[in-house]
Parts: C-alpha cells; sequence; structure tokens
DNA sequence: GTACCAATTTGGTAGTACCAATTTGGTAGT
DNA sequence: ACTACCAAATTGGTACTACCAAATTGGTAC
C-alpha cells in the first residue's frame, strides 16, 4: 500500500507510533535489554497520550521486541534476535528499509522454503491453481510489453505458487518475505530486462508444474532464485554498511 | 460497568484479552470478512475498557487477525491465511493449542528450515556454538538418567542449532515453531523411550556437525524429525477434527 | 427520482483517575 | 553501626469520559 512516509500523513497514526518508539530508542542509544522511560514520560516526551503509547507497546510487547514487566518498566529484550520475525516485517511496512544483513538471512531462509512450496505444489496443485498462475503470467506479459514495472505481478506469482502448496503456513512465510523486499523488488525490476527474464524463468516453472514435474520445478527455481540472489549480493555490499554485524 | 465478571478473572491481562476477542469472534459465528462489533459495544460485551480492547485489537492488527477501518470498524480479513504466522504462534502461547491443519503444515515447513540450519551451521559454526551443544547434551543425558521430561532440552538443543547457524532470521523462525509445539512435545516426551532416542539422533548430529559434514549431518537431521514426524501424524488423526478448514 | 443536508455512528486520540505491587528512603529501635 | 520497619513515590494495568474527523445513514426539498 502506501509506501510514501509520514510526509503525506498529517496525523501521528497509532501505528506510525510504534516506527517512533522504536526510532527513540535507537537514536536515544538504548541497549538491548535496558529500560525504556516510564510510559508517562515517554508519553510525554513522543508528545502523544499514554493510551495510544500503550497500543504501540503491547503490539511491541507481542512481537516480542520489548518486554514490560508490571511495577518494573518496559524493556527492550536483551537480543534483537529474540524478537519475532514479524517485528523486522512490521517495521519495513512502516518505513524502515531492512538492514542489509537482515536481507541476506532472509535470503538464506526464503530459498528453501520456496523449494518447499514448488514440490508441495507439484503435488497437490489444482487445475484452479495452474489457471491462476497462467492468468499472471499473461498479465505480466501485457505490462512487460508495455514497458512497465512488474514487481507486485512477480509478487503476485510468488504467492500464487505459494498457495498452490496448499500449505498456509508456508504461504504466509512466504508472503511476509515479499513484503519484507518489496521496495527492494520495485527498484531491481526498474530495469525492463529483468523483468523479462523473471518472466521467462515463471514460465518454465509453470510448464513443469503443469507436468507435476517436481525435479524439474525445483532445478529451475533454484535458478530463478540465483538470478535474484546475484543481484542482492551486489547491491547489498554498496548499501548500509551494518556495521558490527558478525 | 458490570465489574462482575472481573472478579472471576484472576488474571484479566491485556494478553489474555487477544485470546478473548478471538474466541468471541469465533464462538458468535463471524466469519472472514466480517465486521465485528464497534469497539465501544465489544468492550462492554467482554467487560474491559475500551482503552483494553484496543490495546489488544492493535495487536491483532498488527499480526493481520483483523483490519481496523477509521469511520467503518474493524473487520476480520478476508482469509484467515492472510493473517501473519506468528498469530498461531501467539494465540498458542496463549493458551489455544494449534489445530492439526496447522501443526500438519508447520511440519512440512519446519523441515527445510532445519535442514538448511543445519547445512548454515556445519559451515560457520564455531567452536563457541559446538561448546554450548554438547553442554545440552551433557545436561539432556543427566536429566535422561533421572528419567525427566527433556521437552525443553530437546528444545534448547534445536535453538542452539539454529543459532549455530548464524542466521538470525532463521533462528527465530525456528524458535517460534519450538514455542508453537511445546505443549505437544512434553506429551510427547512423556515417554522416556522417545527422550533416550531422540537424544541419540542428537549427538550424532552434533559429532557431524563438529566434522563439517554438511552430508551426513543433513541426513541425519532429515531422519530425526522422521521419526517426530510419524508421532504427528499418529496423533493428528486421533485429535482435534478440525472441522471445515478450506 | 435526484440532490443535498443534518444527525448518527465509527475508529482515533487525549486526559484524568485509581489500583496494586514494587522500589525507595528515611526513621526508630537495638 | 546495624537492622527492622514503615510510609511515600514510582510503575504498569485498568477504567471512564470527552472530543474529533470522516463515513454512513436517513430524511427532506427540489
Amino acid at each position: 500500500m502506501s509506501t510514501a512516509i509520514a510526509a503525506r500523513e498529517p496525523i501521528p497514526s497509532t501505528r506510525a507510533l510504534i516506527k517512533r518508539v522504536v526510532d527513540f530508542a535507537r537514536d536515544n542509544h538504548f541497549a538491548a535489554g535496558d529500560r525504556l522511560p516510564a510510559e508517562r514520560l515517554l508519553a510525554e516526551k513522543l508528545g502523544v497520550s499514554r493510551n495510544a503509547l500503550r497500543e504501540a507497546l503491547a503490539t511491541l510487547e507481542s512481537l516480542r521486541v520489548v518486554e514490560a514487566r508490571p511495577n518494573s518498566g518496559v524493556f527492550l529484550r536483551r537480543s534483537a534476535a529474540e524478537s519475532s520475525f514479524e517485528a523486522i516485517v512490521l517495521l519495513a511496512e512502516l518505513g524502515s528499509d531492512p538492514t542489509a544483513t537482515e536481507v541476506r538471512e532472509s535470503i538464506e531462509v526464503r530459498a528453501p522454503l520456496e523449494r518447499q512450496a514448488i514440490a508441495l505444489a507439484c503435488a497437490r496443485r489444482t487445475d484452479a491453481d495452474l489457471a491462476a498462475l497462467k492468468a499472471i503470467l499473461r498479465d505480466t506479459r501485457v505490462l512487460l510489453a508495455a514497458g512497465g514495472n512488474i514487481a507486485d505481478f512477480d509478487q503476485a506469482f510468488h504467492l500464487a505458487l505459494a498457495n498452490a502448496s496448499h500449505n498456509s503456513v508456508l504461504a504466509r512465510m512466504l508472503n511476509a518475505f515479499y513484503c519484507l523486499t518489496l521496495p527492494r523488488r520495485r527498484r531491481y525490476f526498474a530495469d525492463p530486462a529483468r523483468g523479462a527474464a523473471s518472466d521467462r524463468g515463471h514460465r518454465k516453472i509453470v510448464a513443469a508444474l503443469e507436468k507435476r514435474d517436481i525435479k524439474t520445478a525445483s532445478a529451475l527455481m533454484d535458478r530463478h532464485l540465483g538470478n535474484a540472489q546475484v543481484y542482492w549480493k551486489e547491491a547489498l555490499d554498496g548499501d548500509s554498511p551494518d556495521a558490527a554485524k558478525p
């Protein structure tokens, strides 16, 4: 949805508050395990009511970013790795680009999930699943002919593939990955040549899926993901240095 | 305000409210896409303040279970599959055992992640990682000799293995899976023979990890996971029929 | 039948008040 | 000097009220 940031948002919405809390902690050098200012104080510092702040904190707690200890305080969790993966996704949705490390790690996780998805899809795909994929392929080609950015269709394709696995847990996870890297993918597909290449890969995968050829489909998916990975690796070496992250 | 109900609830914590909201929607036959009662109404029905309810709703919204549309209402998302995986984990943490379908699907997702974890761990594990794993192995054997339930140590082992992959995204996801099935795993390991068998598998895996032998370690992990899967498949056929889950 | 306006309903936000448990700080007793 | 104890301040948890802006609704005038 609206990838535009606060500029278009005149009101500090509750969702944006979540990001502001995290930013506050970062900008004021709060480390893992530290206690945040008391709710009343923090609310005043951020210029919002305690109610609004508590809604943001409730979300951050459910995502395991902070931990509220009654009569004691709100603490950042000892390790950032303790927080749930969804925390990264939510923050990304709120405008914080994931760090280079997070993207790199996500790629390593996404690959085996995508492989599992194609394997399951070969075994379970219905004709409707196949039709949905082909429809996306059709739309993609149209957009491609017009020179458009196919980032959204690329996401739709992979999501439809995930759904064809008939495993909602798997689909949810893959969808989270797509949301995480959507902005980057838009930049990637700014070059129409990449879009065309991606589309060719998609078509071969669908052909293998139609024949329920797991072996071929898996190999094709590996190659397809490999192409993008090369790009990420190169692109990531250029941006966010991501200091001190082993 | 009818505070009569509050007296019966020793822990009407905000977290528990999340579950009550979900239960309310289920028990009153709200379907995907439906609009929940207005916040003021729902708060009264549940016997809590609107603030507390809004904190719960904020969390459910961040987990993509509901969608609040200003000046319109709070809606259940069209599809349960739209909600994030973390929603299942959170609800499980709150006392809602995952459904048989969710467990089945989770197994299918966990396996490739676990495989990726062991592969990365073979390449990146430090001596400290290895030491941590061996320490857990030691403690496990002690508890096993005393006839205890090793469910927690089993989780600790797999978590240490995930950490040895030096990929926090992967570790977070695997950790979520472990949290999801902890209650079931406790029941599984009630039989000490299973604990001993699991421990043997763990030791072999660590031995392969020490030699950085990816091939062997992967094969061992596959076998290790396979053992548990057989149990789940059998156990799941017996409980929660999981009616009407498209 | 259509266009328009006003009342109602909705989520979003702020402010205040109180509770229970914890922490803190000082005081009285030995 | 040390301990035991109590009172005040601090903290998250909860409730209630009030208001806003936008959307919905329903009726009215044309």
